[in-house]
DNA sequence: CGGCTCATTGACCGAAGTCAAGCAGAGTGG
DNA sequence: CCACTCTGCTTGACTTCGGTCAATGAGCCG
């Protein structure tokens, strides 16, 4: 495991911009300060692995801020992305002890970690956490499989439509307006990271792109800044003009 | 939801099948008594659906014999299976009171239900319970992560002998024997299941089989009896020869 | 300036999809 | 009993979407 960059900062929990969303959500004050006690803070670079799969692990975690990436690779290379970790996602597995999927730092991340073990037996003594545990997890398994229809049966042009709907809408979602009409907002991953998180290639992507761009549907601002005039348009170049919704 | 078939059983939680996977494997005798106060069975047949995407469910259950699927569809009739249920599997989600997918038997299945109210309610009472759950819960997102590096990124011959892998694994696991050497199992799914499993088309699947046929790594008596000379050469041919154990 | 990384675009190819014909086995009913 | 239909499966011919290989471009930084 990778964290030679490590200015630990100093965060008080009812100060924590993650609060209300993160695993601790549901906790009563007496309990965050039990928290409080076992819990540090760490930071990476962009680019910087944070775990590798199947290394020992002896830490959970919640994503403060930053974006995170879980990969998983064939042993020839190819890479799937599995889970995109934005702030308040909970990283590690109580009960395991060894990494299961490479965690990955798109962003400069700073991630609240706590020792494994005694967040272990927090968990058994504090049902709240457990509790908002097991909502998250739920939530994670809707959208892994919400994914898995992209993956499986949607063309290259319905995936990136997918993918700037969900990015559109969890930006919306953070500014507290509604996703539609016109918007504009930043594409925070590489065109590899986009390719491994669809099951394509890069220059599929690539190509895909310019195709949106060409009918209208979106436009760019330089290689990351994304605005789209109809986001109903947007929706139903998606496939799913029904609900959506996957991902925050 | 359809549920026409409905010859109810009745069945003590001690003599369950099983009482020691489900999500009832945690309880205390104290709490059983209590769960059997608001469980009742239910029989579904071979094709029956069992839910429809988008009904209200009123109630969360058990599989407790038989394989149902999760299956999700785009508008056009593209669908892709999201989950495969097998003897022990929760179904529902406490706190939602829409079903997000369809369910359908693809054999008898027999279900303990329980009402969706009163379960909540113990849920917040009964931690044993809430912990089996985020268990189970953890383990179907890793399944589903594997699936998601199958979707992505393997081509059809590896995600048939990926499919073939899993169920000849679950298979020994089962019987309690190695899975390793020669091996013979039944498979349950027809190509078109086979085929909304791995993102591909029944012709595809047709195909892929025939090939491994030719190429003497599985060998077929009648349609879906399959057996394999070789179990290693067919994990190789999966490609993730490391590790595998997805899906129980 | 050269040397990076990231992105775009083109030419070509091949894996998987589409469309279509036909087979095998299980029922069903005359 | 045979003829007929139905469903599930296989196979072939052809097409196409997305992958591969390769050249080029745009920023960025030492």
């Amino acid at each position: 495991m990778a964290c030679e960059d490590m200015d630990t900062v100093s965060l008080h929990c009812s100060d924590c911009p993650i609060r209300h969303r993160a695993v601790c959500a549901r906790c009563e004050t007496d309990e965050l300060d039990r928290l409080e006690e076992i819990k540090y803070y760490r930071s990476f670079e962009a680019g910087q692995t944070i775990i590798w799969a199947g290394d020992r692990m002896d830490f959970v975690a919640s994503v403060v801020t930053g974006i995170a990436t879980l990969t998983q690779t064939l042993e020839d290379g190819r890479t799937q992305m599995v889970g995109l970790l934005l702030p308040s996602d909970f990283v590690g597995r109580p009960g395991r002890n060894t990494a299961a999927y490479n965690v990955t730092a798109t962003t400069n991340v700073m991630m609240c970690c706590f020792r494994k073990k005694p967040f272990e037996e927090m968990m058994e003594r504090t049902p709240h956490i457990a509790q908002r545990l097991l909502q998250m997890t739920l939530d994670e398994l809707d959208a892994a499989r919400e994914w898995m229809l992209l993956l499986g049966r949607k063309t290259a042009r319905e995936k990136i439509a997918s993918l700037l709907s969900i990015v559109a809408r969890r930006d919306a979602s953070i500014k507290m307006q509604p996703a539609q009409g016109s918007m504009n907002f930043e594409l925070p991953l590489t065109r590899e990271a986009m390719a491994d998180y669809l099951g394509l290639t890069l220059e599929t992507v690539s190509r895909q792109i310019s195709a949106l761009k060409r009918d209208g549907v979106i436009a760019l601002e330089g290689k990351r800044h994304v605005s789209v005039p109809d986001m109903d348009r947007l929706l139903s170049e998606a496939g799913d003009d029904s609900d959506g919704g996957f991902l925050v």
